[in-house]
DNA sequence: CTAATAAGTTGACTTTGTCAACTTATTTTA
DNA sequence: TAAAATAAGTTGACAAAGTCAACTTATTAG
């Protein structure tokens, strides 16, 4: 074996090994929004909705991957708490269009401000090089992830 | 801004992209965990302990970010189908050294194969340039972000 | 030796996620 | 076009995952 072997069974450990390492890291982000005004969940949402003003639900849901039950109670949730509007859809009486409200808004900046510090401090951490190197690296996986041709459903 | 903006709040931007990219791509992959044999908590257990077998509760609640009383259950839980066996450690009484059981061999073998085939499928889907180029760039975030001085806590 | 600290357990709790039944609306198709 | 199939969303009942603090016992530090 190589100091380059790609090998199926190396690649796949490799892949394996960064999943593990970006799990911690992910779990990492996510355990600061503890205590914070939502929940992780509605800010998943909210923060979708924010990008994408006036859809319906079961959009959120599909780009979120968030059960139709679950995403119900989450939107709910932020309804009762007057964070999203909700307006009939003309050409679908069982949907509604979901918007942020002003309150809403302002707490969709808020945590962007928030998981943009988060990010921020992790990019401080490196020198200018690797910054840059990481970026790369990152906009090239998205890149050939998104290529393929069919993504597991 | 040119094509090759690297300012502060591209890269955060590119980053947060990344992220919730990869959280969707992990969310997928652990939901094919369902109705294992073991919850994906345990699976995480069992996993990290075959790769460090003899190793106490403390070290895994360490390296898996997971709560002391969160991993006492699982543990307790796995110890009760007896897929992991503890022995007295003898440096400290307080602890125990963890190993896997034989079956809980076989139960981490079968979830390492379930592992492999999800990624396998996934690099199947690319062409033999993209699926190297991937793992090259998966190795090297790993590389730069463990570089970091002072990993957040 | 005492005080502080660490490993692990337990109880109580919250959050997150899943599943299926149900209502209402839309689309398909025979 | 009427009946059947399908889709959006809600709700109830659960299960899984994670959090927090009090507690016991053991170890370490002062």
């Amino acid at each position: 074996m190589s100091c380059y072997d790609s090998s199926e069974t190396d690649q796949i450990s490799r892949i394996r090994r960064f999943n593990r390492y970006y799990t911690a890291l992910l779990g990492l982000l996510r355990s600061r929004y503890l205590g914070g005004p939502v929940g992780y969940g509605e800010a998943r949402v909210l923060f979708e909705l924010g990008r994408r003003p006036g859809c319906r639900a079961v959009e959120l849901g599909r780009d979120l991957g968030l059960d139709r039950g679950y995403l119900s109670r989450l939107l709910a949730s932020l309804f009762k708490r007057a964070l999203i509007s909700k307006k009939p859809d003309p050409t679908d009486l069982r949907s509604s269009l979901l918007d942020l409200t002003p309150k809403g808004r302002t707490v969709w900046e808020d945590l962007n401000r928030h998981s943009d510090g988060l990010v921020r401090s992790l990019l401080a951490a490196l020198p200018v090089r690797e910054q840059a190197e990481l970026v790369r690296a990152m906009d090239r996986i998205v890149e050939i992830l998104e290529s393929r041709e069919q993504p597991p459903e």
